[in-house]
DNA sequence: ACCCAGAATGAATGAATGTTCATTCTTCGT
DNA sequence: ACGAAGAATGAACATTCATTCATTCTGGGT
């Protein structure tokens, strides 16, 4: 306290001192976004407020309500792009990139939802948060629903091309599909809540086991 | 308005007057918790409100702070009732409950887990509006730890049993059994985030499925 | 019939939070 | 160099909520 400001044009070059920025729409949007993220994972979603994420940000408090028009908006947005980051992660992966062999394949959609990405506490908390609410907020479910589904149908897709080329006796794409995609959230979940009991490495595994008993020429 | 308490004794006798209950303590703490279940299912954990409790209960603000000491300790109590509760019912099926027959017992299991009971939409919603907020609060880690740990056990020796009996290969009872926990984990959540494309009915097969791939002998 | 321990009430309180908006500041085109 | 468009700020406001506590009421014991 003692040393701050001596005369007002100080301020500005003072080593704390931020400067006024503007920058585009899009930019801040996606700043306050990564910021919400950022805040609900380490606080809960309920405890959220405006005053912690612009602060989180490093903006102040009106320019939330600038960009997006309430809280709730902004909650709904980040929703948004989680849902769409982490399906639309999926489907590249499912659609092809690059890989000609459906087991490698496989293994790619299995690194991308238990790797690195999207494993990060911060990004599984956010979309646990968002399913804890989505019960009673039906904006919360239809957000989802959209990305969702098309991942369902890509992996049911991807599922019966196995199926088909293995040759598998009594499996149907449909029901191993939902399996599939049921194990991982709840391999998310287990992470989340327990991680001493659930290791990354363990989960993989988990996962890794249900699809070699599904399509056991493919995995390993 | 206009016809209310024209005589102060006549409120006693109105019909909609309620009259002041004394009960246990115990009662109360149980009706108390019941209307918080029901408010977190339909309002979402966020915006659940002592008011609301109260409200719902049909009792006064006041009362809350009377049994519970806090919102948030009401909250830990709920929780602990839940998971009491789900898990509690686990344990007895799988310590024997007068089935002798294991694969009778691994049906029983499931029934319980995706039947009446535990799938109404007031109890998934419950459990994971906890969930979600889980990962910032080690609370509710902590209170559901002890119970999922004995659940995990019990569920582990079980598979075991299932595996000597069967003489199943490649079948480590461990990884069988978190992978199953999980499955039915995101089977719940399907129920609860995308009732739509999930059915119970399907829940179920999807489940059952994936015991018949692990334990052919066991299941149908 | 009466009494009192303690259960129940709800108005009052203070703290926290979402939203607004008058004002300040940056940037860019001219 | 200048001015305008609009991006950014944060103090102020209204609302909502958890918690308190002085007061009222109930029912079992005597």
């Amino acid at each position: 306290m003692s040393e701050a400001s001596s005369a007002i044009t100080e301020a500005l070059h003072e080593p704390g001192a931020k400067r006024r920025q503007i920058r585009p729409k899009a930019e801040r949007r996606q700043q306050l976004i990564d910021a919400t993220i950022r805040c609900i994972a380490q606080h809960g979603l309920s405890s959220v407020t405006m005053q912690m994420v612009t602060r989180e940000a490093g903006l102040s408090v009106g320019i939330a309500n600038l960009h997006f028009q309430s809280k709730n908006n902004l909650l709904n947005e980040t929703l948004r792009f989680v849902a769409e980051e982490y399906h639309g992660g999926q489907i590249d992966i499912m659609e092809g990139a690059g890989i000609s062999d459906l087991g490698e394949r496989l293994d790619a959609l299995l690194d991308f939802q238990l790797g690195r990405g999207v494993t990060q506490r911060q990004k599984m908390s956010v979309w646990f948060a968002y399913y804890g609410e989505a019960g009673a907020r039906p904006v919360y479910q239809k957000i989802v629903a959209t990305t969702d589904r098309l991942a369902a149908q890509k992996l049911e897709r991807l599922f019966s091309e196995i199926i088909e080329q293995g040759g598998y006796r009594d499996a149907d794409p449909r029901e191993l599909a939902t399996g599939y995609s049921a194990l991982i959230d709840g391999l998310h979940l287990g992470l989340l809540v327990t991680p001493r009991e659930l290791t990354k490495r363990r989960a993989r595994a988990v996962a890794r086991d249900f699809l070699r008993r599904a399509f056991p020429k493919h995995i390993r």
